[in-house]
DNA sequence: ATTAACACTCGCCTTCATGGAGCGCTGATC
DNA sequence: GATCAGCGCTCCATGAAGGCGAGTGTTAAT
């Protein structure tokens, strides 16, 4: 997508706009004589076939069939939302609205819960937030329990709040005696630091004071280790997809099923959303941007949200293509960012 | 449902079996030639015709419109399945097929997941099961994790295998060595006891003995009992709902929406499925029977699991009225008494 | 009771005609 | 050279007409 196609002349462009625009509210294809008279310019039909003509031939509209209106292209929709769309700034009262759906009490998995929901219900697409890492917080409490011969169960406290199990297979056993000495010490050594300065510390120990240690405070950075070592649960909300039945541009059986399936299966959505961690704004895919055929006639609307300053997650929605961008990026954009200061809020032990 | 229509002579019930054999076949209404031709008797197409018309009175089957050959409505589909029905019994090599499908080393939630994609892998509709009870699985070990101030982690430790956490809010504060030690009181009484058990154990206590015991083993009680009083997390895991999209039948977007979003909502599928859980036997709803409109083209195929002869829960599939009852009905029955078996094995700490 | 035969009823498909929306092109105008 | 009125043309959507086929209900004969 190269787009040799910004020098349009002023004219061309406030078509191009006046096209989609009625386009995206109607859903018809867009005739020259209407497109002359909503315009608000001073031209006749003629003249706008004509540019229509050169649209065309740019690639960024076409026609159905022979006699029809023209429809934007992907490229169309492109260079729509990339430099002709003027957002629609969401009201003081839609942010309020918006913020009133989060609960600060509420631990993360409900928070993401919640976040997705709301996308989903105010865009009447779907919604989908992606997990936050969690590299950078802070390590409350660590602790092991004894569940079965070598087998052991570590429970991290992160954050305060949340609670995080992983069952460990060791290749010795220890009674829960030992396991509990272990815990006091690592707990003593790295609570309150962040996981990523625990994982380093416990790696570093791990080299270099090896020789230093009694074998159980080995053993116990051993098993440290092991217990932070697991990724993140790797994972992404989504609702509200039924929401898509409704759009009959998606009426596809077939389509309409893989897209679901794909919400299911969740690995391909999450692709995309990785895709997008990355950038530090709103960024928006349309049609086969996003590499995944079945996407035809597909959006999606996604933005990092941050904490403290530092990119944790990306949030966004799926919809048609036909979607009123002016409406729904804004939506996305404060919601990412209500949710970063929503889990930047201080936990709170009130209540 | 009075079902007065038991007393059909044997000819009409053989062609009522045939039309419903051939209609869940094919998909066609069925006319009184073909109906003659291929039930098998020795009848003329316009004695065919009488008959239908008396069942056509019944209310079991009718006509979509005045030429077209006849289906069966929902009352019919009930007597067919209460009494004509023939189950083809499943191979010894299906029964394979299912069973290498469960690892018994799983988490009971994994093994719900896979049961749930296993049946709607092999229906080709959507597959659920209900999460088992477990009051009377042996709780293994409890402990307490001081998060905050007057906020308390609880770890229970079920069966050996499964963990839950439960975060309690109390009323007076206790440090780490305090929650230690009633962890420790607690776990001497109560360790391998059924959950059951345990509560009525902690009940019984509470009343009884108050008086000769000191304050912090009465705060233990206390404390155990908070931690062992919520239920279960009531829950039903499903799967493959995209494949009901493939079913012309139900090829109305609207109804195919609330579908869906029962399937996300999972209350209603809850209610359906807790109907079920007092029968011992493969249960089917066909339709509205479930009290739910939007269930219209719609049955339930259910069957309860059991371990140690307690029934445990209920799984099933959900698909068009349409289905071959006599693939699925087997397939449901062995599945659910494989995810008992599955369920019973003692757990193994082996690997 | 059963059945062959007949008339009749619908739904579905194809064909055809009609109307309308919209396009490209041309030639005149400024 | 840009603009525009006008013309002919293409295509879709709609609907009516008619034929076909499948299936029904009914009657009269066995």
């Amino acid at each position: 997508m190269e787009n040799a196609a910004i020098n349009l002349d002023a004219r061309a462009r406030t078509l191009l706009r006046t096209l989609i625009e009625s386009y995206i509210r109607d859903g018809q294809p867009v005739g020259s004589r209407t497109l002359a008279r909503t315009s608000g310019l001073k031209v006749s039909a003629a003249t706008v076939r004509n540019v229509m003509a050169d649209l065309e031939d740019l690639g960024l509209i076409q026609a159905p069939h022979t006699s029809a209106g023209r429809i934007p292209t992907a490229s169309g929709y492109r260079l729509f939302v990339d430099s002709l769309l003027e957002v629609r700034e969401p009201t003081a009262e839609e942010i309020r609205a918006i913020q009133s759906g989060f609960d600060p009490n509420a631990t993360t998995q409900d928070l993401m819960g919640a976040t997705s929901n709301l996308l989903s219900q105010v865009t009447r697409m779907a919604g989908m937030v992606r997990l936050p890492r969690h590299r950078n917080v802070a390590l409350s409490q660590l602790e092991f329990l004894r569940l079965g011969e070598r087998r052991v169960l570590a429970i991290l406290v992160i954050d305060g709040k949340e609670v995080q199990n992983r069952v460990l297979e060791l290749e010795r056993d220890f009674d829960q005696d030992q396991l509990q000495r272990m815990a006091n010490y690592l707990n003593a050594h790295l609570a309150g630091k962040s996981l990523h300065a625990v994982r380093d510390a416990l790696l570093r120990e791990m080299r270099d004071v090896r020789e230093n240690l009694d074998a159980m405070m080995l053993a116990a950075i051993d098993l440290g280790e092991k217990a932070v070592a697991g990724e993140d649960p790797d994972d992404v909300v989504v609702a509200g997809q039924t929401h898509l039945l409704s759009y009959e541009e998606l009426a596809d059986i077939d389509r309409l099923r893989q897209l679901l399936e794909a919400f299911n299966e969740k690995r391909e959505i999450l692709g995309i959303l990785d895709q997008c961690i990355r950038s530090d704004r709103v960024q928006i895919f349309i049609g086969r941007e996003s590499g995944l055929d079945w996407f035809e006639n597909c959006s999606v609307v996604t933005a990092p949200y941050s904490v403290d300053g530092e990119v944790v997650g990306v949030l966004g929605v799926i919809g048609p293509t036909r979607m009123s961008y002016d409406r729904v990026i804004p939506i996305v954009d404060v919601t990412a960012r209500l949710l970063g200061s929503a889990l930047g809020d201080p936990a709170q032990d009130t209540k």
